[in-house]
DNA sequence: CTACGTTGCGCAAACGTTTGGGCCAAACGT
DNA sequence: ACGTTTGGCCCAAACGTTTGCGCAACGTAG
């Protein structure tokens, strides 16, 4: 059988159901349509099945362009990143493309490469395809003027894995998580100890540090300054940060705010003729998949990236659906393991 | 100033720049316009000219879906991985997105989770919306339909990570890979060797494998087949097949065919009493970041993944736009560690 | 038996862009 | 001076879908 009114690339379009049905194209779409609004004025029950039918029977599939080009909606959210090959934030991803997906809309990520030139005009990008709102995994701490763009424009955004001022958002309550590391080091009887604190503008590394730290100076042993060094969120990063805190005197225990910099310190801490957890006791954040793999197990915070991405898409559709949204804190949780043992 | 003709959010439309500008919106559009055809009939210089002008002014961003309606193109590639949450197909990926964008196309990633119906339905996802050609990251060695139906769609496609029968594909030369390994663990004396192979349906796994495995028994060392052992692609995975490998008589030295499960691998082998690199060797596969930061460094062979990726990219858009392609193999190197020392 | 809702559907106008065809005037050739 | 070319622009149709409006046909109530 050859169709008719098929589109330029051979597809059917509802023309093609109408003229098979012997309806107009306007009743070929309500029968299509799942919105409510067109589904009350749809046409009798067996017409809406025989359409459905043929259009099973056809492969049709709505042309998401005429019908974005009509309505002024892609069903699509877009997903700013600061990085794509971080587990973390694959993982966040994926919690919210699975949501997404489950709620009608389809996810389509970004890399804003945690620079500002960059995020900014990924953002523009998400926002040229005309993506219905925006989850931001990488908000900073400080003003962060993206955000203002996005709301004088009227953009519906959600943030997740880092907050920013009052914005809605999503992350893991990471003071809280700070203050478990803390917990669990004093119980340990460690009261030299250091922090590698990640980029200043993230709000995760900030937070998590602070929890660290009041921790530690409410219990009598308040961190110097030069215990707390900033650093990258990759093992390159943690590497460093923890060299130049063993050249001088050692502590007896690292916090290190994030998974890859917290193996990195492992290898500082190796390369510097130590050994982790009998010498010095690590601690990390996040709790990715390999942080139990590896030959010295790394305690770690963990913290749960999938359930975040899946709310932050869910508040995000709220939002877009013009449903009203709150700020939510999700807990960590604590997993000891070798690396702050042998003491 | 209050700007004529916003469509419905507000945005300034081709109507808004030709009402400014004094000409027809077709005069405007042919003027924005970068393709070649219309550049010939774009008109004076400085008409074009003004029209920049005014569209950077107001900040004029073509709508996509209009676009696409009428030209059928969407300036889209979607890539589909079998996984986003590994470091390697991230940034494979990365790379696509990255020569995509340098050639004016937006990549868009989609994730089939190596299983045949769910590849199959993200798949439909992206060609419903139309994009122009699509990346494969996770094809099957063993006639993969999803790549008949692609041929016969003529969709334009470009295999990568994974290759399969002889559609056009960029991958590292997996088998030469496996070559490297098992050399250098010849080299240092090894002639009881496993390895850990991956999932059967994978070509990396299988030829790397068979690298391996051809180059042992040209040395006189035939691999049995109970020290040949299937794993997933993760820590888990490597974990649970090293386990099985070490449970019987071990090994001196393990090939692993994926990085990840070399950290499962070492897991296994520390948590069955045994220590990496003195006791087994480990080789990985992919040498990705972590890989050198672990407590016990990691010897692995090194493919270039990002590079791989951007070729992939610019392969899949000389398909788009007709021009000839042909098959590439891109060379692995190997990163000799501590966890083939200390024999 | 009239009046009036309901149900089921067709009509046609959008949405913003691209593009083949044409028209007018200026520049050119003889 | 008179065709012919060409540069510069406008016109209008089309891409495939959605949706407000309108109109029959039918059922129900008074």
């Amino acid at each position: 059988m050859t169709l008719p009114h098929l589109d330029g690339s051979g597809r059917p379009t509802l023309r093609t159901i109408a003229a098979l049905a012997g309806v107009h194209v306007s009743t070929a779409s309500r029968a299509l349509s799942k919105s409510e609004a067109a589904g009350a004025r749809a046409g009798s029950r067996t017409t809406v099945a025989r359409i459905h039918e043929i259009a099973d029977e056809i492969g049709f599939e709505r042309n998401p362009y005429a019908a974005g080009l009509r309505t002024r909606r892609s069903q699509l959210v877009g997903v700013l990143v600061p990085r794509l090959t971080d587990v973390v934030l694959a993982t966040i991803y994926e919690g919210i493309d699975e949501r997404a997906r489950e709620l009608t809309y389809q996810a389509f990520v970004v890399n804003g490469r945690d620079r500002p030139d960059e995020r900014r005009a990924a953002l523009e990008m998400l926002l040229a395809r005309r993506v219905d709102g925006v989850v931001i995994g990488d908000a900073r701490r400080d003003g962060d003027d993206l955000l203002d763009t996005l709301a004088a424009r009227d953009v519906p955004f959600v943030l997740t894995n880092r907050r920013s001022g009052e914005h809605p958002s999503v992350t893991c309550d990471d003071h809280a998580g700070g203050v478990l590391a803390a917990e669990h080091l004093l119980a340990l009887g460690h009261t030299d100890v250091a922090v590698v604190a990640g980029e200043p503008y993230a709000s995760t590394g900030h937070e998590r540090t602070a929890g660290f730290a009041a921790t530690y100076a409410a219990a009598g042993h308040p961190l110097p300054a030069h215990r707390i060094v900033p650093s990258a969120f990759d093992v390159g990063g943690g590497h460093r940060a923890t060299a130049s805190l063993l050249a001088g005197d050692p502590p007896s225990a690292v916090f290190v705010v994030n998974d890859f910099a917290a193996i990195g310190a492992m290898g500082a801490v190796t390369a510097a003729g130590l050994r982790v957890g009998a010498d010095v006791a690590v601690v990390g954040y996040n709790d990715i998949p390999v942080a139990a793999e590896l030959p010295v197990a790394l305690t770690s915070v963990s913290s749960p990236m999938r359930r975040m991405g899946a709310r932050a898409a869910e508040l995000l559709i709220d939002r877009i659906e013009g449903r009203p949204v709150a700020a939510e804190l999700l807990a960590p949780t604590l997993h000891v393991r070798a690396s702050t043992a042998d003491r």
